[in-house]
DNA sequence: TTTTTTTTGTAACATTAGTTACATCTTTAT
DNA sequence: ATAAAGATGTAACTAATGTTACAAAAAAAA
């Protein structure tokens, strides 16, 4: 584990901190699909990415969902963090979105490191600062954009996630994340379909160009 | 300063800590309607409030605005603590929304405490925690609220953070704050008063029942 | 007092988004 | 092979929101 970590975090923390991780973390493989945290969990663990993603999702009382954001290598769950630092329940899902390699640190440890090392304490504190500005990112979507420009900032922030241009998803499932139908959704998908930016097919859209 | 501190933080923070604060820290009356932080503002201090209230606004490139949350007695700005710490620009804006007392506390005090004292970091831990809470709060309600249910819950939170059953707002004012038209909130402000549970007058609505 | 500005009310209309219904085609299961 | 389930396309309609325009009342300024 100490590879993954000196590659993926070793700018960030020093060489005592990285023996600590790989002492008391857990390497995990998490298959793409598989749910990681439910709302209304408790969370003992917080996770470090190595590879793959995680989306974050939000869901109202009536199971409504909306796609907040996506965890990336390098990145932490914030939201996880505050959670098992107050001891509350989650209030977020977690899914992977890719096949994800993760290394998963019990709380005590967090709390111990963030009075220990400064490098972690900043790492803490940048990812806060990360993830507020991915929710202020997701409040300027839903209140400033319409349905068609959060269309199009989806499907970017896809291709950026997977790293590929044909997005594999029904409309369906692209309704559901945006909070809205799918018959509104495939109605907006055809209309870029014949601006030229993307072509249609089952089960998946070839991205063109957006 | 100290009486107001412990009044305030007494049961958060240890004596010691108090006394740090009192000794660094710069008290503040700000009056309803300052302007204490703009977009793209760089922040060296981070506020504690003592009394009063302050918004937390959002605006896009356009100009169009978003009300976020309020910050009240013993709220601190998280926001505010992550530009800090990552030397980066304010995303949002911060206008007192009623006559208001706090404490500034330079950046580099903040950070050492986080090293220091455990009541400190649980502060700040806790802070976040809040924030993202109230930033998940705006995003159910522009993702899965109608426009009226979103009116209903400005006008409960109006009146909670002034402790005063009258709204002093015009239409045009909650219509910025909302992200939408006059129009719009006069015709949801008049189905309100239809139903008894508001009575407009000008510059100011009465609430009655929510 | 007269004029100007601000605030509110309201009608008429446009646009966006959500809903229902049904057809077609593909894939999977039996 | 046939049936069932899943995915997409599309029309027709409803509901919600946004826009334009103008009138009237109240307050502030000249």
């Amino acid at each position: 584990m100490l590879k993954e970590l000196r590659e993926n975090y070793g700018d960030l923390f020093e060489e005592e901190l990285l023996q600590e991780i790989s002492q008391v973390g857990i390497f995990k493989d998490v298959a793409e699909g598989h749910k990681l945290i439910e709302i209304g969990d408790y969370v003992r663990s917080v996770p470090l990415l190595i590879s793959g993603a995680i989306k974050i999702l939000r869901e109202d009382n009536d199971g409504d969902e909306l796609l907040l954001y996506f965890l990336e290598r390098g990145d932490t769950c914030a939201m996880t963090m505050t959670c098992c630092m107050g001891q509350t329940k989650s209030e977020i899902r977690a899914v992977a979105e890719l096949d994800t390699e993760l290394i998963m640190i019990p709380v005590q440890k967090m709390e111990e490191w963030t009075g220990k090392y400064k490098s972690w304490r900043n790492f803490v504190f940048e990812s806060y600062h990360n993830r507020f500005n991915e929710l202020l990112e997701i409040i300027d979507s839903v209140a400033f954009l319409n349905m068609d420009e959060r269309l199009l900032k989806y499907l970017r922030d896809k291709v950026n996630v997977t790293k590929n241009t044909t997005v594999h998803s029904t409309h369906q499932e692209i309704a559901y994340e945006l909070h809205t139908s799918r018959v509104v959704i495939s109605r907006l998908l055809k209309r870029l379909e014949l601006l030229g930016k993307i072509e249609l097919h089952r089960n998946n859209i070839k991205i063109i160009s957006l």
